[in-house]
DNA sequence: GCTTCGAGCCAAATCGTTTTAAATTTTTGT
DNA sequence: ACAAAAATTTAAAACGATTTGGCTCGAAGC
């Protein structure tokens, strides 16, 4: 069913019809609702391509979908569809198989320029990305999940990685700790360099000199935080409390513990960030694992709405949220061994 | 830039232009090769919506996402990406936050009849899947993640879920072990019968009672792995041997084992399906997990791939794509313990 | 009572392509 | 060298909506 027939069986011109389902002022209420109604009972909606045409609009948001399997993706996304569920967006993945942000620069640039999205999410970036700058050029609306450094006016939307640290590290030391390592994400994006920063601040805070013996960086994996915390074992004196960038990672970390006839909580304390996952809670770990906590699906769910705001016209230069991190205290930290406190 | 200012440049018509661009036979190689150049140099692009109009085409797949923070989604749609990339196609995902499957149906019939993509995957159907029916009766285009028991005749890629639980199985036979515990997934969904009765039919060749007791259904969580495994772990006689739905099953499998004061692979077997996450290895886990093993990755992959030649023609009933399951072997399985043997 | 105004509706232009059907040019056969 | 056939190219008609600008008609202003 097309617009002209549905106009000709309600007798009024395709105009007054297109006007009365968008909602504009000048058609009276009472054929405004006939056409709501009729339209429902036909069963005729707008052919979405031909308004696309004319509007110039695409009605979705993108997203850029690399190779690397990030399981908070899926959390992220999930919240954007919680808020966009009625809205009539969209989501947009774009698949690449480029493994290095710089090479993904030029899909975001086709993205923005190829009229199927109205706005994009730009995730993970760099303190000075590539991306953003493209973007802005463009003057092609996005929100960056993450911060970055650019003087570039933009959006965005970020937790706060580095008070998170910080707090994280602070009470490991309040327990006693002084060796700590820390298990980073990958190098060069903006949330590592911040929880980098939150680290060495609560250590300088206590006047306790960085080692960078005991930082590593790597991507959110089970194996890494195996590997990793493996190594740190064998340093003499050994670390006695990790702090891990996920929960993946802390997974790895307990295996590592144990692997060496350690105890979690009582020899070795562990803090990691917990992005909320439905399938793996911290809580239900053995011990249970301390972490610093913000929920993905919420960021995702926010950064829908904020996308919305920026497309209705709200300034990038206003939409700036830095969430706070609560700090949960479960068994897996504990006071530093004695042996182990200087 | 528009096409027919790019045709006014270049001294063509707009017809022939579009021709050369599409690749259609009657524009000769000289003239193609200029206007293929000429686009690069001058940066035209056809604008895409208005394509889509004149077509009807709209260059997307589509997908659902639920709520329910599905981890495997982000691998399954990595590999769709995967195969996407450079094909012009993009991935649709279209929110709902309706929990029940039959809610969603409207969803899927809003979603095929908008325009808005060309076909669309159905996930984890159940027997009797009220979406398949749906989509059939719309005569829209779509292939089948998993398999139902209905007569329309549709496209479908599965896993041989069956053969692999009852393998699994077997081999847990074989080891000595006669009280098995079964944690399937979600209730109703086909995969988790196909499961069910690899389990029954392991059993039943061995002529060894099926036990109601010994099998429980539930979202793959790590948990509802724990809560499961303990209150299995509280029968008297208690099983010696676990099947587990997932890796995070499998992890709460494993700390209620710990919890017990028992040991994994000595005193209590376990074998999980493994979708092969790069975040979360089987191989790592200590001790290292026995698993069936099917790349969630690579059916997505094939999936998009599948989806591909069903737009380009290949008819549905020709795509039944049933895939083999490994079977690996590691540290988590061994012979069941002499005390427990019958 | 005549003009002005606004509410409500409509005809036609527009968005930027693809594609049909026809026109032109080039090649081929004799 | 000329007609017929084949190879290129093109003008114009879709595709299905939104939107500009204009039209009609009754109410209000004076």
């Amino acid at each position: 069913m097309k617009l002209k027939e549905f106009a000709r069986q309600l007798g009024l011109s395709p105009t007054t019809v297109s006007r009365a389902l968008s909602g504009y002022p000048e058609v009276s209420e009472k054929t405004r609702k006939r056409v709501a109604e009729e339209a429902v009972r036909l069963g005729y909606r707008p052919n979405i391509n031909a308004v696309r045409l004319v509007t110039g609009r695409a009605g979705a948001i993108g997203v850029v979908m690399g190779r690397t399997g990030e399981f908070h993706f899926a959390e992220f996304m999930s919240g954007m569809a919680e808020r966009l569920d009625g809205e009539d967006i969209d989501i947009l993945v774009s698949p690449t198989t480029d493994r290095d942000l710089t090479d993904q620069v030029p899909l975001y640039g086709r993205l923005a320029t190829s009229g199927r999205v109205d706005a994009v999410i730009v995730h993970s970036p760099k303190p000075n990305d590539e991306r953003i700058a493209l973007l802005h050029e463009l003057g092609f609306p996005f929100l960056l999940h993450g911060r970055s450094e650019t003087d570039v006016p933009h959006a965005w939307l970020d937790i706060d990685n580095e008070s998170a640290v910080r707090r994280a590290t602070s009470h490991l030391l309040d327990l006693g700790h002084r060796r700590i390592a820390m298990i980073n994400g990958p190098e060069g994006r903006t949330f590592s360099l911040h929880r980098d920063k939150g680290y060495r601040d609560a250590l300088e805070d206590r006047g306790i000199p960085f080692d960078p013996r005991l930082v590593t960086h790597g991507h959110f994996t089970d194996e890494l935080g195996f590997r990793f915390a493996r190594s740190f074992l064998e340093q003499t004196p050994r670390p006695t409390a990790f702090v891990a960038g996920s929960m993946m990672t802390a997974l790895g970390v307990y295996r590592a513990v144990r692997s060496r006839g350690l105890v979690v909580g009582r020899d070795i304390s562990v803090i990691a960030h917990d992005d909320v996952f439905p399938y793996l809670t911290a809580d239900n770990m053995v011990p249970s694992l301390s972490a610093t906590r913000s929920s993905m699906r919420a960021a995702g769910a926010r950064a829908a709405d904020l996308v919305l705001q920026l497309l209705a016209g709200r300034p990038a230069t206003e939409i700036h949220e830095l969430w706070p991190v609560e700090l949960i205290l479960r068994e897996s930290t504990g006071p530093a061994p004695r042996e182990a406190q200087s």
